[in-house]
DNA sequence: CTGTTTGGACAACCACGTTGACTATCGTAC
DNA sequence: GTACGATAGTCAACGTGGTTGTCCAAACAG
């Protein structure tokens, strides 16, 4: 395995960057399962995130994701299902069609934001806040400020 | 913003070990593509570790990255037709189809892997190898063993 | 009033996953 | 030596999250 080795130091870097992603996510949903929210998925997080207290519109919200405005869509119409969204005509504009958080959305971003900061606060409680903040802040100064976005869904598929 | 503050510590976690992630590969396929592989998608290098230098089958591929055995099926054959893989028989066994790096494989695996430890010294070149030392230390302090793993294609989507 | 943008919807397609069903082969136990 | 259970692979149908292209209706700017 010389050309491969997955104890090469680059390799594990990524895969350890993934991991701690990942850890996280994996144990925000399933606490949010056990709160109700079993349907709610990783990306959705996020969607519900990009769509905000204010609402939006397919259009914008495709443009705050990074995805076309189709695929903001079609994600607002499985989240429509799932009960977290609802669409509004807008009195204003008859073309546009508002995207709003229901009180179920409400709720599931809600607890997804408590439960961040409790597991955060896991990691504190294990490392120390000074090691926390130093991590935060090494990937803070490495990472360009664009690839701190939101657009999660579409960036690892196609 | 007060329910869903993107601010909030916890929120901030998750994003910047995603950013940090995703900034690694991101350059990783930017500079794979300019070296000859614009196919090689972030999954694929994750494959084709898995495949490893000895082959496998598609059965054992779909263990080891933890999806069903036809899901690894169809990634090979995005990779077969792709020129990254290749399947033989097993003249041992006539149910098994081995499932092996071709050349292009082998091209694409190694240049990823000296690009991942080019990736890793930029970031001691920024940070300092102490730094870039004690964020590996606590990620593998604070995530569980496994969480450190190769299947990535599927934990994101469905 | 007319021409251009814009928002939304529809269709076809692709990547990547799932379950379920089916066939062929292998290994074992009788 | 044969019957049977486990294993490898494939096919089909489906779900999700994307893409591009097309089209229409409403809004806006000249």
């Amino acid at each position: 395995m010389s050309t491969s080795d997955p104890e090469r130091p680059g390799f594990v870097l990524p895969l350890l960057l993934l991991a701690g992603f990942r850890s996280l996510i994996d144990d925000l949903h399933t606490e949010l399962a056990r709160q109700g929210h079993p349907d709610l998925r990783p990306a959705h997080g996020f969607v519900l995130q990009a769509v905000g207290v204010d609402g939006t519109t397919a259009s914008e919200l495709g443009h705050r994701l990074g995805v076309s405005k189709q695929a903001a869509g079609k994600t607002v119409d499985r989240l429509v299902a799932l009960g977290y969204l609802e669409r509004a005509d807008d009195p204003a504009d008859a073309r546009r069609k508002l995207v709003r958080m229901t009180e179920k959305g409400v709720d599931g971003l809600r607890r997804s934001a408590v439960l961040f900061d409790a597991l955060r606060e896991r990691w504190v409680t294990r490392l120390g806040a000074d090691r926390v903040a130093a991590l935060e802040d090494d990937l803070r100064a490495v990472t360009p400020p664009d690839s701190f976005r939101l657009d999660v869904p579409g960036w690892f598929g196609t």
